[in-house]
DNA sequence: AAATAGGATATTGTATGCAATCAGAAGGCA
DNA sequence: TGCCTTCTGATTGCATACAATATCCTATTT
């Protein structure tokens, strides 16, 4: 069942980065030196640089010829515009979905928005949050068929992912996303594409405003 | 002025393999040996290698690990959903532009039809073509200043581009493409949002139909 | 002292070579 | 014959080594 997939050294490294960077250990605006990755996780340049290409394509990374890779940096503008991407390519292949959908996707959905329920207690494992949160979405899409926009959407949850982890605060925000999320679903199983395709809108775009509206209050801590 | 750019080897390799695969001289399903690339480009390897992770990220590549890489082949519902995607967020990103567009950008976008005017006439260079469609549009939507969202609609019109090269019958389609090119930048000028994001939409919808059509009566040929 | 030129050092870009993996043919066994 | 194993050639993946470029420091000049 489980393909076994010889994982590439390559592949290994994208996933350690992505994850470094989308977790800010490896901070935004830092420089990626080759030889000093390669040393970190014993392997030569040759992935580190092909693993940075990869990246790079998913927005993680700014490479500029001869002067080496950065994680990139974001303005409020842009975060604006990834959630509002995110609401426009959903909300379509949401609407999409939804003629297609059956009861065994709405169980697998159901069954997703379960193992959020566990996962909320303990106290946020940002990682796993993510990774779940990603996986519901894509559950509702994936009847739409429409391969092509969701690995788009895929990279953008990525790139929101980065920057959500940037609030500490934490309960407050996840416990909504989790009403909405069952709201969310609830409005798919009776098949109400105009309220479902708002919900998820709403979804979307209150989770970037709350965000934009977190990181304008940090800035300004930070000037002070 | 003009920026001098040290250009890397692999970023030659990006673009000549990218006119190659656009322009079907490498056609639809390939495989791409990077020995004999490397050959043909005297180059060595490693700089095929991350051509074609590059493209990978563009969509016009497949790399299987082990196996090597693949240009990509494509469905009539990808193709559908290319032109789809196309509508979705060039509509959206047009809309943002009309409200910050000045006289100084439309003229802009005025100069480049005119050349238009002078290409169509000795008979369909391609590849000229498809980049000046592509610059047209570009200038329409760069007064939103949503570079993310005008860098993933740049791939969207590589693969388009790619796709529209099947057809041969060239005239007519882009006769109409160019008359559509002047009604919408008068619409543009006109400032109605709602009539030029209407114009862009059956723009890009008829195109991607017509292409459909095409690509279908060819497979029907082809089956007989 | 400021500015500039030059060279030393750090870093990236590319070539070459070897190891790992895959695909297909040859051969053994039921 | 049909199926599984084993081998061989082709191809990719990765490491090492070298070349090209950028960056920073210093010395020199005005």
């Amino acid at each position: 069942m489980s393909r076994i997939s010889r994982k590439t050294v390559t592949s290994s490294v994208v996933d350690v980065l992505r994850e470094k960077i989308v977790s800010h250990e490896i901070p935004a605006g830092a420089p990626l030196r080759q030889d000093a990755l390669a040393a970190e996780l014993s392997v030569s340049r040759i992935p580190i640089r092909e693993a940075l290409l990869q990246l790079e394509a998913e927005g993680l990374v700014e490479f500029a010829p001869h002067k080496g890779a950065v994680a990139t940096r974001i303005s409020l503008e842009e975060v604006n515009e990834l959630f509002g991407l995110r609401t426009l390519l959903e909300c379509d292949v949401l609407v999409r979905a939804l003629s297609r959908m059956t009861e065994r996707h709405l169980q697998r959905s159901q069954l997703i928005l379960e193992q959020f329920d566990q996962l909320l207690k303990p106290g946020a494992d940002l990682h796993a949050w993510g990774a779940l949160n990603w996986k519901f979405h894509r559950s509702l899409y994936q009847p739409s068929g429409r391969k092509r926009t969701i690995g788009l959407i895929a990279q953008l949850h990525t790139n929101c992912d980065r920057y959500l982890r940037m609030q500490i605060q934490l309960s407050a925000d996840y416990a909504r996303a989790e009403a909405e999320h069952h709201e969310l679903l609830r409005l798919c199983r009776d098949g109400d594409k105009r309220r479902a395709r708002k919900c998820l809108r709403e979804h979307i775009l209150t989770t970037g405003s709350e965000l934009v509206r977190a990181i304008k209050s940090i800035a300004q801590e930070d000037a002070q």
